[in-house]
DNA sequence: CAATTTCTTTGATTTGCGTCAATTCTGCGT
DNA sequence: ACGCAGAATTGACGCAAATCAAAGAAATTG
């Protein structure tokens, strides 16, 4: 299930658009494994790279308890709870050189559960079990406290828009944070995969399906974006900017 | 202005319904801060326990560079940021017994500003120049893991909660977080003290000051809950559990 | 490849809530 | 106690988005 540890320039890569480790969050963790005593290597299993996965794989479920963190290597993810009613309940997305789970570590359990949008990969680090080979884990956790940090303050910013914004608006911010994301890893910010189904956008930003793709429609039509299969292309970067900021 | 450390029983307890070290979030740092050296104390002002606050006085302001994390001993405070054009928004509220700013110390800069909405007062402890001291902060910095993941996990409900239900909904649940976090500080569920405006509940829930209004009177008239001055009691419980959850 | 299901788009209708407006209430300073 | 300013309440109205509905497109299955 999980392949042993193994340096990143060692294995071909054969994916496509695979992030390379310099790009990614989880890369000031595993620079603190690998580095942190030189040479000593990390025992096997405890660092997974380039773990592939299916279409539709939970990588874990909701309420399961903490085992490992995970950054996207390539592919997407979904994060998902559900109502009481049982329906799922998109909270997040997961895009190349997002790290997933961390916040999972501080009650020893994850929150949500997180599902494969299409084929890819992703690199897996048991926390726990390294805490418990005795490295030091200090420079582990400052790098931990840090992430924790930044997705709070994002959240706040994220929440506190979307619960003021209108439909147009919500879906503008939400293609510019895809733009953005993707220009801090070094993506295209031109074309945009979109891996999840219009349901998910919805359920994420707290509209109707019809919403939004009636929303999607308006953008083509005022040649914001243009419309593919499974990704959108952005034609007016500020026309979109226009649109998001509320006023 | 910042007041030399003490022991808590060693100050005589004049304010109104104060909250017990025991019952404070901070606790777990300060006992890590007190106990992990016995008998070596810490150094004078960096922990401040019962600083007073006046009403309107703020902790910090938004983006300014991290001291101290705070928390509540008495009174209570609002999270604020802005948006472009300078409007204040209501990004949280903050309880006896609840912690301010721990996300600050992550980006070593807070992301909202903090006002008190009523007299009260605050112990702080001044991080990083705790960790100046040489002192071990390995404990620490677990505690401000297990903190920051809560805090996520529950930014997350909170969000996905907000953002799909209706303004009746919205209003409820925000009651009921409040009859939960007076439970566990072991404070009265009837009575809850309400020291924000309408206006402040309204920017905080993303609805309009009449919303507001408009549906504490409907819940008035529905006999869930009567209105005070600045407070209000809960007299259904169950039924608030009703109109919170959305099917 | 047809058959079935799932996803997406577009239209028609309804409704919850924001906006505007007027009145009443509350607290504060003189 | 008085008057003033801000806060809260209540009503009328319009619009954005949910809901209902139906048809078309895409994906999945045997």
């Amino acid at each position: 299930m999980i392949q042993s540890c193994c340096k990143p320039d060692q294995t071909n890569s054969n994916f496509f658009q695979e992030i390379v480790c310099n790009e990614c969050s989880l890369d000031p963790l595993c620079q603190v494994i690998e580095y942190a005593e030189p040479g000593s290597g990390v025992p096997d299993g405890i660092l997974a790279r380039r773990r592939p996965v299916q279409r539709g794989e939970m990588l874990f479920v909701m309420n399961q308890p903490f085992q490992a963190i995970y950054a996207v290597k390539s592919g997407s993810f979904k994060a998902v709870t559900y109502d009481q009613t049982g329906a799922e309940r998109v909270v997040g997305f997961f895009l190349s050189g997002d790290l997933i789970g961390v916040e999972g570590m501080a009650n020893q359990t994850y929150s949500y559960g997180v599902r494969a949008l299409e084929v890819g990969s992703v690199c897996c680090l048991e926390v726990d079990r390294l805490a418990h080979t005795g490295r030091s884990t200090e420079v582990l956790q400052g790098a931990l406290i840090t992430m924790l940090g930044q997705e709070v303050a994002m959240n706040h910013l994220v929440t506190s828009s979307l619960i003021r914004q209108n439909a147009e608006q919500r879906l503008g911010a939400f293609i510019l944070s895809l733009v953005r994301r993707s220009a801090v890893r070094g993506l295209s910010q031109r074309n945009l995969g979109l891996s999840m189904s219009r349901s998910d956008m919805a359920s994420y930003l707290g509209l109707a399906r019809e919403t939004v793709s009636r929303v999607l429609s308006r953008f083509q039509n005022n040649e914001l974006i243009r419309l593919r299969k499974h990704s959108i292309e952005v034609l007016d970067l500020d026309g979109l900017e226009r649109v998001s900021s509320s006023d």
